[in-house]
DNA sequence: GTCTATACGGTGATAGAC
DNA sequence: GTCTATCACCGTATAGAC
């Protein structure tokens, strides 16, 4: 039996299969689930509808859970290397956090929280986006895991500070929008850091 | 000059402009904005589409903001409550989100975070929605800060604690939804009490 | 003032030409 | 296999009868 890695996956797949994900991605981003047409995916990813069910056949939820798929893997490559910058897990958290500030920032506060709308928009109707993105979630939970527990947290504590940093990330996001300021994704590194070091076994 | 209370607003309410705001809130937070439709809301809450338009001219942008406005204030009220039943802060705000947990455990997670899809979704395109969530988020904002600042914080880290915690609230309701298990709700919890007491002035 | 019937645009999806 | 033209449906909004 032979795993196959993402970015084989990536070179197999076409380049129209591909750009449709990606808009799609973009899409969701900044304005979720219901408003994000597939016309709309069409027209910018100009690519005929035609082709869009061929490579789909499932029609849009199957579009948005592999976009959702192919954006959590960049998460998670985006985020094993923000962690790397640093030992201190509580350092690396704040680096990786103010880093996604400064995306925000440089966007007007217009992106971030990628998965968010489409689980409140869609959990309560699709069992299968909601899974897809409880996995990609997952995802996300493990890489902050292995830093914590890495640097000598134990398995309990560790699961529950990656959960409340992803809470508060996904949160601050959603913040920063409704004001239009990054500022919260700020407040919620310092604070981050702070429980960390806090909770950091110092044996 | 005489201020207005909510409570006199919802007393001169009409009953049909009133069960057309609760309907509203209940889909925005099951299914978001786009996900909504002003058909569903005619049906579900028994009111001629006629008598929809009367009450809110400006059609369903004003139907949302007055149901996030409403909304905001029941969360607040609720808020104040919950907030009182510990004198200590890292009690107090620890018994807040296990209450909320509790609820989401009632509705298989498909409540909570009634305010973020609205911020998702529409922050992009229309400037009256995303301020309308702005300043609800301010006003759960204000209540958390009261009670910090009323336990000895100084402001300027009161106020970064109170958007740790809206933030964190915020983002493990999504995960819990997405999850279908409110886990994430008990984790932030624990590690807010943590945060809050190993900031806690002791003087 | 309350309500019904309808307009018109956009949605996801498909049939069928090439 | 690729794509275009079109489908039936639902979205918001409105006109006009009572």
């Amino acid at each position: 039996m032979q795993a196959i890695r993402p970015v084989v996956i990536i070179q197999t797949m076409s380049e129209t299969k591909n750009r449709i994900l990606e808009t799609m991605s973009e899409l969701l981003e900044r304005q979720g689930y219901n408003g994000t047409g597939l016309n709309e995916i069409v027209k910018l990813s100009q690519t005929p509808k035609g082709s869009l069910y061929h490579y789909f056949p499932d029609g849009k939820e199957e579009i948005v859970a592999e976009a959702i798929r192919q954006k959590s893997r960049g998460i998670q490559e985006l985020l094993r290397h923000n962690l790397a910058q640093h030992d201190d897990p509580a350092k690396a958290v704040r680096y990786h956090i103010e880093f996604m500030a400064q995306h925000l920032a440089a966007h007007e506060c217009r992106v971030g929280a990628p998965l968010a709308s489409v689980v409140l928009e869609t959990a309560t109707h699709s069992e299968r986006l909601r899974e897809a993105c409880a996995e990609a979630y997952g995802n996300v939970h493990e890489v902050f895991k292995e830093k914590l527990v890495a640097s000598g947290f134990d398995d309990a504590t560790a699961i529950r500070l990656m959960k409340t940093i992803v809470a508060a990330v996904e949160g601050a996001m959603i913040l920063s929008r409704a004001q239009k300021d990054n500022q919260p994704m700020l407040d919620i590194a310092a604070s981050l850091e702070i429980l960390i070091r806090a909770e950091l076994p110092t044996a």
